[in-house]
DNA sequence: TGTTTATATTTGAATATTCTAATATAACAA
DNA sequence: TTGTTATATTAGAATATTCAAATATAAACA
């Protein structure tokens, strides 16, 4: 096991384990936006966010096309929405089970 | 952006971003396994895969109980394997993707 | 041509993750 | 109690990822 089919899913899955990146895919859910637009969405530096859609695009969850001097990004394939999503059923409720196990405990336990 | 929960879902997709861990998820899909049926499935080092199986545990991908001595795992919330399935997809289209882009270079363009 | 704007790439330091080896724990049996 | 089996944890070295800053590129325009 382990197999290079696994070790291919693996990097899938790290692309998106980077904030900055799920923001980007986030942000280009309602449609394509450029380099400075996606800055701007994101609050995030030139070059840092240039090197996280080289990310994305090397695993091509993004392509982007140039119109003169802007580049415009969008998502390659959009099942990758209905994919975050189903994602998202699963760690809210991830989330919610850790958030029972804290109330269950007393302060003491806590400190 | 790059929201709290933005981090709390790239530590989720970072899980999953091992082929040991997504060795581990596959080989529980048909039920529950010992710590020693995992090694022997997936060809690893015991304290490696413990290690790994205290990530799965730590963002709630998998639960254990304990019969005597033995340590059997499974999987908290079998949607996950929806959820893989789906990234299956995905992934199987990137990599076809990919391999058209290849084909369509002549040699020496590879060279 | 030279300049500006938009974006990408490179480099090295900072940080995080993984692996290996050793040690620890827990349950049970003799 | 001591030994054994199954599993977990720890510590440090090896490796990979990220970030910041500087530099590079490409297109457009004066």
């Amino acid at each position: 096991m382990t197999s290079p089919l696994h070790l291919y899913k693996a990097e899938f899955f790290k692309t998106l384990g980077h904030s900055v990146r799920l923001a980007i895919l986030d942000a280009l859910r309602e449609g394509p936006l450029s380099v400075s637009e996606l800055q701007a969405a994101i609050q995030t530096e030139q070059s840092i966010l240039s090197q996280h859609l080289a990310k994305l695009r090397g695993m091509k969850f993004v392509s982007c096309r140039r119109e003169k001097t802007t580049i415009y990004y969008h998502v390659h394939d959009r099942e990758v929405y209905q994919f975050l999503d189903l994602a998202k059923n699963i760690y809210v409720r991830q989330l919610q089970q850790s958030q029972e196990m804290l109330k269950e405990l007393t302060p003491s336990e806590i400190a």
